[in-house]
DNA sequence: TTAAGCGATAGTTTCC
DNA sequence: GGAAACTATCGCTTAA
């Protein structure tokens, strides 16, 4: 009766994840019912879409951007404060 | 000073997909982390990714059968009892 | 001996889409040696990564909000000139 | 202006990547093109994809065939004549 | 209503 | 081994 412990924490594992996956796909549904939202109400979708995309493009270049800063100010020794790579040694 | 209902209504309507998307990366995130912990414990993500796919597919499939099975009955007028479409109104 | 025909056309399917992938590889290959050559010279290819990436993000994003103002234009009814949907008929 | 020439390296590394990158975009593309083109001709574009997978596979099954097969020539004092990685000209 | 194009997401592979 | 790039699959949206 060994594996029974193991067949219970896949169990487990799995049940998590499609419990997730429903919280997920829950979600996505809701999304979708403010598009519909939002075309009852004359606007053009097709529109809205590209704006929360370019929206998201925006944050994500930012985050680049700050990504790259460190990079250099690592590269020139000259980290900001909390940059500390391990230093709880 | 019309447009601005119009533009507060679209930046709700933004707002709302924003808040939204995030959780549902959110949620994405988190079913990362389990499938890491998985592996962690010694499981193959793999195979696990695989069973939570068959998993889902037969759940699918099993919809669609109950579907044609009330397709069958209702061609016979012989819906079985809660089949409303919709009755939440 | 119909089938001859289908053979050669999936065998010269084939043999394009594998010769692409060759030159697609090679492609990829002569990539990987410039940042090996710009390591070489003491440049840090994670910078240097990040740089390439940001900027595709750019054009990316400068393409983006071309079409929504494309879109915008378009639901305005007065798309810029050669904006035509389709009018080559 | 001694960075001048660093900066000049840096964006000729640059250049020389992005170039590379498109000339692959365009490959990707013309590959994609040959299965869209494929699949108007009534091919199953998902087993032609396998096919091109299982090609590469065995290409690459073969040439370590051969690499063990030198590794015992070799290990032998018997490598084959002409050792030439390329001579099929 | 369905086909097809497109965008997003998930999975695989590769590099560090 | 972990992160990042690339690929493939999937599902949505749209247009015929």
């Amino acid at each position: 009766m060994a594996d029974g412990v193991a067949r219970d924490q896949l169990r487990a594992f799995i049940e998590r994840i499609e419990r997730l996956e429903e919280e997920k796909k829950a979600i996505a549904d809701d999304i979708k019912d403010i598009y519909a939202e939002a075309k009852g109400m004359g606007y053009d979708t097709k529109v809205l879409r590209q704006v929360v995309r370019i929206r998201k493009q925006d944050q994500h270049e930012r985050a680049e951007q700050e990504a790259i800063l460190d990079l250099y100010l690592h590269a020139l020794g000259m980290a900001s404060a909390p940059m500390n790579d391990n230093d709880d040694a």
